[in-house]
DNA sequence: TGAATAGTGTCTTTCAGACATTATTAC
DNA sequence: GTAATAATGTCTGAAAGACACTATTCA
C-alpha cells in the first residue's frame, strides 16, 4: 500500500516523533472574525508581515505554540489578540483544514475559529493594538486570499447562517444594548433573508434571553421610541437555541 | 505576556519550523465508528498496540503521515481502513482536540472524524482485516477509554443525534435494504427518543431518498409483510436534509 | 379465525406568516 | 395633525401528532 521503505514509519509509533521531524507538519490556527458594519457582514483582514504572501491579505493566524499555548483555542485567543487587540466573547471551533497542498511552506494543519464581535469593539481595539490596523472587508468580497483562507471563510459563513437561523448567535455582532428591530436587522443582514416581526419576537420571546433595560429606550426618531434590550446574565457567554428556528419571511 | 526567551520564537515565522522540531506537536487522527448492534448504538474500540495505554482499549487512531497522506481526511480513512479493515461510506470531520494535557508524550492535536456503517459490514471486515478484532461496545459503557477519548465520543454522540433529526444520517445504519419500521427503529435508537409514524413516513416521504425495491417484500413474519427500500442512487454517498426536522412522537 | 404488524386516511393541535390596529414619538 | 415606526392582537394556512381503520401475513 505504501512506498517501499516507509512501513516501518508507518506502524511504529516511537519512531513518528524522530522520523516527524524530517517531515513536520506545519500547525497554525486561523480565525474568521465576523463583524456587522453598515448592516453587510464583514471579516477582518490583516496584512501578512512574513513569507509565504507577505503582504497580502489573509486571516489573522498565527502558528500554535506547545510551550505558550495550553491548547489550539487558548492559541486562537492569543493570535487573534496579540495580531488585533480584540478578545472575542463569542470563539467557536470551525474545524481544521489540512494537506500537502495548502501551504507552499510544506504539509500543514490549520485549526479555524470563527468569532463575531460588535464593530464598536472593533474600532476600539483598534486603537489600543499597537499591531497594523485590522481592514474589514464584506464577506462576498473577500476573495484572492493566500492558503485556502477563502475556503475557510465559506465554511465559517455556512457556519454562521445556519446556527443563526435557531440560536442567539447574532446578538453578538450587537452591541450591549440594543432594540428588536435593530436585532431583527441583524439576523436579515446575516441570513440575508427578511424575517417575519411577529415570528421573530415570538421566537425571541420563547428563547427567553432577553430582558428589557428599565426605563431606556432609543429615542431621538421621528416615531415611537423602540425598548432597549440586553442579554441576561446568564447568558452573556453562552448561546441560546430555539427549538424550531428561524425562518425567512 | 510570554517567558522570558520565547519572544523570538513566538513571533518569528521562520524560527518556528527549526525550533518546531524541539517541541513536535503530535498530530494525530482518531475516528469513533458508530453501528447498530441489537438496537444500541456501539462504538469500534481496539486494543492499543503501542505505548502509551498499550493494551487498552481506545478509539481507531493514529499518525498523520504527511508523506503518505493528502490530508488529514485522507489519514483518518487509511488509519481506518488499516486498523479495521473497514471503509465507511460516510465518514465527516468531529473537529479537533487539543493540548498540553490529553496525550503523556506531549503536546497533541488529533483531528477526529466519526464514521457510520452497518453492522453487516463490519461483520464483512472483520474477517479479511489482518489485524486484530474490533471490540463493539454500547456507547454507553464505553468508559474508562486513554486520552480524551471518551469527550471525542460524546461530542461525535451529540453530532449524530443532531445531525439524524434533521437529514438521512442513520441510513448509514442500515444495510442496503431496510423496511421502513426497521429504518424507525433505527432513527429511534439514535434520538433514544420514540417517532410518530405517520410523521416519520410524511418525512421520509418529503426527503425523496428512497425507492421501494420492486417486488421485495420483508416475509416469514406472521403479520402483513414490509416493503422494502434502498437508498435511491444519487443519495448513495451523499446526506439528504430536511426542511423542518425529525421530531419526538 | 385471531394475533400481529404494515400501511393509510383524517381529525386535531400547534406554530409560523399575513395583516390590521393601536401606541408614541418628532415636526 | 401627519409621518414614521414600535408594538401587539388576531386570522389563516401549513405541518406535525393522535387516532382509527384497513391490509396482509402466519399460526
Amino acid at each position: 500500500m505504501w512506498p517501499n521503505g516507509w512501513s516501518t514509519f508507518i506502524h511504529s509509533g516511537t519512531k513518528q516523533l524522530t522520523s516527524g521531524m524530517a517531515f513536520p507538519i506545519i500547525c497554525t490556527v486561523d480565525v474568521v472574525l465576523f463583524t456587522l458594519k453598515e448592516s453587510a457582514l464583514h471579516v477582518a483582514l490583516l496584512r501578512r508581515e512574513h513569507e509565504p504572501f507577505r503582504g497580502v491579505l489573509a486571516l489573522p493566524g498565527g502558528y500554535i505554540h506547545p510551550q505558550a499555548d495550553q491548547d489550539a483555542e487558548s492559541a486562537a485567543r492569543r493570535v487573534l489578540q496579540s495580531k488585533t487587540g480584540i478578545s472575542s466573547p463569542y470563539l467557536e471551533q470551525l474545524g481544521s483544514f489540512s494537506g500537502a497542498a495548502r501551504d507552499p511552506r510544506g504539509w500543514s494543519l490549520s485549526v479555524s475559529y470563527y468569532a463575531l464581535v460588535a464593530e464598536s469593539l472593533i474600532a476600539s481595539a483598534r486603537s489600543e493594538a499597537s499591531s497594523q490596523e485590522v481592514q474589514l472587508v464584506p464577506v462576498e468580497r473577500a476573495r484572492g486570499l493566500p492558503f485556502d483562507h477563502r475556503s475557510i471563510i465559506e465554511a465559517a459563513l455556512e457556519r454562521v447562517r445556519s446556527k443563526s437561523s435557531y440560536s442567539s448567535l447574532p446578538v453578538y455582532l450587537c452591541g450591549d444594548s440594543f432594540t428588536l428591530p435593530e436585532l431583527q436587522a441583524v439576523y436579515e443582514a446575516v441570513l440575508g433573508e427578511s424575517i417575519n416581526k411577529v415570528s421573530f419576537r415570538r421566537k425571541m420571546d420563547e428563547l427567553d434571553m432577553l430582558e428589557p433595560i428599565e426605563g431606556a429606550q432609543q429615542t431621538g426618531k421621528a416615531h415611537r421610541p423602540a425598548q432597549l434590550y440586553r442579554l441576561k446574565r446568564q447568558y452573556r457567554k453562552q448561546l441560546s437555541l430555539t427549538s424550531r428556528g428561524i425562518n425567512p419571511d
